[in-house]
DNA sequence: TCTGCAATGGATGCACATATCCAGAAATGC
DNA sequence: GCATTTCTGGATATGTGCATCCATTGCAGA
């Protein structure tokens, strides 16, 4: 696959916490039943999406996760640094100094594909998801 | 980084190839030193590349790589799938069926990914390489 | 204050990508 | 035919991402 699987499971949680009425909360075993990920690894990705600042971890009886912004707020980019994923991997040739005015041999084609990637991360929010959002499978 | 090592490893070697006069051809040590990839580690990169078809081995005194179409005949794709990357990585939820019809809730953020990556894959070749092309670090 | 629920955090196991080593096979020049 | 060079190919080590388990901490309601 093209993304890491941390980084796939961030991206359907936090989907799935848009899709919620505001002030309305899913713990954790929920939100791997809902998102397919394994219960005790998406712990781990939803701690550091509350590291962020994205997510707010409620503890206790009728505790669990909801957003901590609006998801018009969240750009995909916030959640790939949440989880360590490196948009810019520096130089195709790993050259420490690498730029127009001294390139590698692949440098046109690699700084297309790191633009491409940024303008994904950087211009998508979740206020747009599927219609999938009212979707019946709104089970607890 | 955004590919796996495996094939930033192919990029650089067939990069490399196609900066070779007509004719020329450079051994296993040699790409390895130029591309920055651990020898024995290239040789298993090569035969795949050899087994695609994009290069050709010469084994013998003498012998090494060259490409085996024309730099502008490769395309992006081509080294990507001979290196086994998934271009199309499947919905992002793991739905079997997922399309515009019955979408996941990550669809539209998702088919624009796909859709980036892919077009950068097949739009490109190797005929457009940096002035890096001429660089005088090809030593023998 | 007690009890149960749910996130937190550390320690650990597992699989696969990455990297290495070495013997074999093919091509070239003598 | 022989020696040298070089790719080929299998077996093997290593390191990191992925996944699991369990003890602890914090919170809410009774």
């Amino acid at each position: 696959m093209l993304l890491n699987m941390t980084v796939v499971y961030g991206l359907r949680a936090i989907a799935v916490l848009a899709c919620l009425q505001p002030g309305e909360c899913v713990n954790n075993q929920h939100l791997a039943e809902r998102t397919a990920v394994p219960r005790p690894y998406l712990s781990k990705v939803m701690r550091k999406l509350v590291v962020a600042g994205l997510v707010r971890g409620q503890r206790g009886r009728g505790g669990g996760f909801m957003l901590h912004r609006a998801p018009g707020e969240i750009r995909l980019a916030d959640v790939l640094q949440a989880l360590d994923l490196e948009i810019d991997g520096g130089c195709a040739f790993g050259y420490a100094a690498c730029d127009p005015a001294n390139p590698c041999a692949l440098h046109p084609l690699w700084a297309r594909l790191q633009a491409s990637l940024a303008t994904w991360a950087d211009d998508n929010t979740f206020a747009e998801l599927s219609a999938a959002r009212g979707r019946p499978d709104r089970r607890r």
